[in-house]
RNA sequence: GCCUGAGUGGCGGAAUCGGUAGACGCAGCGGAUUCAAAAUCCGCCGAGGCAACCCCUCGUGAGAGUUCGAGUCUCUCCUUAGGCACCA
């Protein structure tokens, strides 16, 4: 064993060894339980980042911990390599998606070598590639063929000067990025996956996923959002009637108004007539898509000039435009009750609509002047309905199923279970994407592409400029015959929303290279996915399409489960601080960490920042998600260079546990780089002195003994806080603190070296998921085997754990007073007894009668007095 | 605006089931070693009080509550992060 840590050679061999002996590829063996760990594959964006490091170190550590408990473990990786920053980086740098795709994706693939990840290579996929999206394709093909997709018109953000199709990120402040146009609401025919259709069961299976952490759970069946309600119909004096659905029949008889959208034909119709109401109903469909921007921006509307007719009470209630309902979802148009949504009441107050009262709490009076959050509760116990004639004195669910019975006999109304779930439109106007497998016949009428004629392959050697994508843009790509008529016809020149490609990938590893089919009976054996890691920030919209898409390829036959993932870790972002400089135009200018110098206070706080370039002051913005947009990514590489793979894993499971946002900061690095070298330093004294003796367990003295016992309580934590708690970094801090106590231990005698041998090749087992590469060479240091990966991992000797004395604290009215040793087979008059004479707590006792004693076996006495 | 988290020393964090707040590490300070430096090793390190490394008081974003006992449970509020359907 060399003297000194040199990690760039002993990682470079570690890594040889590994790839020399195949030691990561696996295949079926039903004999053993096998174990899939999966970790959310990287966008091929360029270089790693530390989000990625962090991301996959946690997934390799628990692969090589579950390899160790004699598991059969799956852990792939690929590359999401379809999508809009590709596209972007073309136009930049003057070349090709595909290209740039293809050597960021070599890049990234050299640099997950490098950091040691014990990866099937040989099943690694890249999105892009037709082997991998014809499945894609032909699952799609079957779904239209079900029922289960359809076309549809649907709102995108529209470039009115670049005449393109925005992405919402790319909509800044209401206008195109590029162009800097105000943008508006455009429909366009778009492709939509029937999810909906699923919402029930998404919903009801969110109940076994025991192994998810509650707040995705949570946030999932918020998303899905189930509702009862009512649908009933408004008529309209002279036209069609307006059909709306409430989960708030009670507050029917308070409705005022009537809200559509501006896109609504009862709105469009009116504004024929009416220049003013058209000028507003342009402005209100001049706005992003995103909900956030809806539900922030000022409520608008205008009157149509319309009445509706209350179904209830036969009354007119004037009709309006607003700018907060949307067509599409939903009906386009709402029901307003001002008096007892709060929403409505802004509205009503703004523009002089009447509010009216139509439910009572007892004890609490209604002021129509402003909001209070009781007008809006149905659950409380003495809510009534009033001002509603017939239904007056009905509580919530009374009034409910009284009106549910009134429109169902009438017919004009009936029960309906809502989700605020939408359908998947997953239609993109964009060119670097799997294309859409459909053939438009000369009336416009879709077929899907039949299965024999797939893939539809994406050209990538193209002319892009970045104007329109050059699929679109090349009136010969998209010509094609009909699959049946054999007439001329037209292909679909939209892509796949890239959620598609990221919605399935994980059952693909287990067949990635069947080119038969999408699936086989080998998807049967590793699915589900055992362990699935990834950033919360895809909590909902990734988790729940992959979950769908487990569904949907269950239904037609490819697998056997209902879920993809049976547990689910969800890691904390990587953030950082944020600088930038903002232009006239308002457009700002993000500089990285690691171009600007800070000068700070006398506590540390930053108080000014300036860029090295030029010294001039830029912003301070806030700590942010590391990404490409804000410009605030730390390169890892830099730190692999100087410290080596081990140092940035060690450092990256310990900063931080897992589900913490980790605020990155470089100092740390140092102390992870110490760490591993004062281990080999210990290790490399250890081995100097020859081959440690057998280990006598009767033989010890107190000091030996002791040492075994924090060993052997150390494993049983390490192992425990890497299977069940998933808390790394307190798996680290409890080998330092073993290690510190076992270089304290001054003692050559071939006992206390036998104890040592002990615990260096623990230590050694206990790190190795963490630092792959250092355990392996110390192991060849320690028993003269490359076979580290063959081990499992070290026993918990019960017998060394045991304690003849105990510590306990004594406390005086819940303060701490003291501690007292006691024998651990101590009884509860002993105990007291000690606790009551020792000398701080007997000062502290005084003549003062003792009201209640509180015995906590193995852990304190409370003495209220 | 809505949904879901988080807030503990100068910093990252620990305290796992309501039971010693600050493990482990970073930074800092003092010392050893060195011609010197780096590296390494040892010690100190929440705030305040005290002659005192005894001990006492305060202290986990703010305010209230439950409890013998609250960082942990409940309520209200503040700040902050993630998501909001075309970034991935």
């Amino acid at each position: 064993m060399q003297e000194q840590y040199t990690p760039a050679d002993i990682e470079r061999a570690a890594q040889a060894f590994w790839a020399e002996n195949k030691s990561f590829e696996v295949t079926e063996d039903p004999n053993r339980e096998k174990y899939y760990c999966l970790a959310m594959f990287p966008y091929p964006s360029g270089k790693l980042h530390m989000g990625h490091v962090r991301n996959y170190t946690i997934g390799d550590v628990i692969s090589r911990y579950q390899r160790m408990l004699g598991k059969n473990v799956l852990q792939p990786m690929g590359f999401d390599a379809f999508g809009l920053p590709a596209e972007n980086a073309a136009i930049a740098n003057n070349t090709l998606p595909g290209k740039w795709t293809d050597a960021n994706m070599a890049y990234m693939k050299a640099q997950l070598q490098r950091l040691g990840f014990a990866y099937d290579w040989s099943r690694e996929l890249a999105t892009c590639k037709p082997e991998y999206y014809r499945w894609e394709q032909l699952l799609f093909t079957r779904l239209l063929k079900k029922g289960l997709v359809y076309r549809k018109n649907a709102v995108v953000n529209w470039d009115p000067v670049d005449q393109t199709v925005l992405a919402n990120e790319q909509v800044v402040d209401g206008r195109g990025w590029r162009s800097g146009a105000l943008v508006e609401r455009k429909e366009i025919p778009q492709w939509f996956l029937k999810i909906t259709a699923y919402a029930q069961e998404l919903l009801d299976d969110l109940d076994t996923l025991e192994g998810w952490p509650e707040a995705v759970k949570t946030m999932q069946r918020n998303w899905i959002g189930r509702s009862e309600g009512l649908e009933l119909q408004f008529a309209i004096e002279g036209g069609e009637p307006l059909t709306v659905y409430t989960t708030r029949p009670d507050t029917l008889m308070g409705v005022t108004y009537v809200a559509v959208a501006a896109e609504h034909p009862l709105a469009q119709q009116a504004a024929a007539s009416n220049p003013e109401l058209a000028a507003f109903l342009k402005d209100a469909g001049r706005s992003g898509v995103a909900e956030a921007d809806m539900e922030t921006m000022e409520k608008k509307g205008m009157p149509l000039g319309i009445s509706a007719i209350h179904p209830i009470s036969g009354e007119k209630v004037p009709v309006w435009a607003a700018n907060f309902v949307l067509m599409g979802y939903g009906t386009g148009a709402v029901m307003a009750v001002p008096g007892h949504d709060e929403r409505d009441f802004e509205f009503a107050l703004k523009y002089g609509l009447p509010i009216k009262q139509v439910i009572a709490i007892e004890g609490q009076t209604y002021d129509a002047s402003t909001w209070q959050d009781w007008y809006a509760d149905k659950s409380h116990p003495q809510m009534r309905v009033v001002n509603s004639g017939a239904f007056d004195g009905l509580n919530y669910q009374q009034a409910f199923d009284a009106l549910a019975a009134h429109f169902e006999q009438a017919g004009t109304g009936s029960r309906r279970v809502n989700f605020r779930l939408r359908d998947w439109g997953v239609s993109r106007q964009r060119y670097w994407g799997c294309p859409i497998p459909v053939i438009y016949d000369k009336d416009g009428n879709a077929v899907p592409v039949p299965e024999d004629q797939l893939p539809v392959v994406l050209p990538e050697d193209v002319a892009f400029t970045g104007v329109q994508s050059p699929i679109k843009a090349d009136p010969e790509w998209r010509k094609t015959v009909h699959p049946e008529t054999g007439e001329p016809a037209t292909r679909e020149t939209d892509t796949f929303d890239t959620f598609m490609e990221s919605s399935w990938y994980y059952a693909r590893f287990a067949s990635a290279n069947n080119d038969e089919a999408m699936l086989d009976e080998r998807a049967n054996y590793w699915l589900p996915v055992d362990q699935y890691i990834g950033g919360i920030e895809h909590a909902i919209l990734h988790l729940l399409y992959a979950r769908f898409f487990h569904k949907l390829m269950r239904d037609v036959g490819m697998l056997s489960s209902d879920e993809p993932f049976t547990n689910l870790l969800t890691q904390g972002m990587v953030v950082k601080e944020t600088y930038y400089r903002e232009e006239a135009g308002g457009k700002k200018t993000w500089f990285n960490p690691a171009e600007v110098d800070l000068e700070l206070d006398a506590k540390g706080t930053p108080i000014k920042a300036v860029l090295q370039s030029d010294g001039q002051p830029v912003t301070i913005g806030g700590i942010e998600k590391m990404s490409k947009s804000k410009n605030n990514g730390v390169d890892p590489q830099s730190l692999i260079d100087t410290y080596g793979a081990d140092t940035m894993r060690l450092f990256a499971m310990f900063a931080a546990p897992p589900e913490l946002s980790l605020d990155w900061r470089d100092d740390g690095v140092d102390g992870a780089h110490r760490f591993l070298k004062r281990l080999w330093r210990a290790v490399h004294g250890h081995v100097s002195g020859g081959a440690a003796p057998a280990l006598d367990k009767d033989a010890l003295n107190d000091a030996q003994k002791s040492l075994r016992r924090k060993l052997h309580d150390t494993i049983a934590k390490v192992g425990d806080d890497y299977g069940r708690r998933k808390t790394f970094n307190t798996a680290v801090a409890a080998v330092m603190e073993l290690m510190n106590e076992a270089t304290r231990l001054d003692d050559s005698s071939p006992q206390a070296r036998a104890v040592l041998q002990e615990v260096w090749e623990a230590v050694t087992l206990m790190l190795q998921p963490i630092v792959p590469h250092v355990a392996h060479t110390l192991w060849q240091a320690l028993r003269g085997s490359d076979e580290i990966l063959a081990q499992r991992w070290p026993q918990v000797d019960e017998s060394a754990r045991v304690r003849d004395q105990i510590t306990l604290v004594v406390q005086i009215n819940g303060k701490l007073r003291g501690n007292i040793s006691v024998p651990a087979t101590a009884s509860k008059e002993e105990i007291l007894a000690a606790a009551a004479a020792e000398p701080n707590v007997a000062k502290f006792l005084g003549d003062a009668p003792i009201r209640k004693q509180i015995v906590v076996p193995g852990k304190l006495v409370n003495l209220v007095i």
